[in-house]
DNA sequence: CATGGATGTCATACTTATACAACAAAAGAT
DNA sequence: ATCTTTTGTTGTATAAGTATGACATCCATG
C-alpha cells in the first residue's frame, strides 16, 4: 500500500537543522544509519520516526527530542533568533 | 506472528514512575489512550513505543523523554536519591 | 477457600515505520 | 544546454507497534 500518512504526523525541524549543517538527505541518512528515502519521508512528515530513530536524530543535532519533534507546529526560527517581534513585516 | 522483539528494545522507567503514582497498568493505559496490554509490552520491553506515544508518556510524567527512555540501561534510582555512594552493601 | 485485581502469555489482525528500486522534476555548476 | 546532485513520487516488501480476546498465574483479602 501507499506510504501515505493517515494520522496527523508530528512536526519536526529536521530539514532546517540538516540545512544548517549543509548536509544532503543522503549524507544525513548515512550518518543516522537509515535509508536516504527515510529522511525524505520524515521531512515531508509522511510518517513519524521510531523513538529509537528520533533519539539518534536529536542526539546528532545535540538537542532534546522535544526541540526536534513536536505535536504542535514549531514557531518560525525568527522568533528564536529575534525576540520582541511577533508580527512579520519584511 | 509473535510480538517478540528482535531488536534490543529501549530501556524505560515506566514501571517505576507508574508505581510511584500508585497506578495500575490499566489505569495508566486509559490515561494514555492505549490498550492496557500495550503498557505491559512497554514495561516488559517487548517493544518500544512510537515517538508519539513516548511523548504522551513523558508529558504525563512531566519529564523529558530522555528521562523516561534511554538506549543505555538506567542507573538504579538509589543513585538519584542518595549521591556519594556507588557500591551496594545492604 | 473463593473471589477479584494485577500481571504475564499466546494468537491474530491491522497500521505504521523502514528499505529499496526506478524514475521525474528541480536546482547548481560548468 | 548538458551534467550532476538533490529532492519528490510511486510502488512493493518486510519489520515493528498497537488493539483485542482468551487464558494462566500470583497475590491480597473477605
Amino acid at each position: 500500500m501507499a506510504v501515505k500518512s493517515t494520522a496527523q504526523a508530528l512536526h519536526n525541524r529536521i530539514a532546517v537543522l540538516r540545512t544548517e549543517r549543509g548536509l544532503s538527505r543522503a549524507q544525513l541518512a548515512e550518518i543516522l544509519g537509515v535509508n536516504y528515502q527515510t529522511v525524505g519521508y520524515l521531512e515531508r512528515r509522511e510518517y513519524a520516526p521510531s523513538l529509537d530513530l528520533a533519539m539518534r536524530i536529536s542526539a546528532y543535532f545535540e538537542l532534546p527530542i522535544e526541540s526536534v519533534f513536536s505535536r504542535t507546529p514549531f514557531p518560525p526560527i525568527r522568533t528564536a533568533l529575534h525576540r520582541g517581534r511577533s508580527e512579520a513585516s519584511a
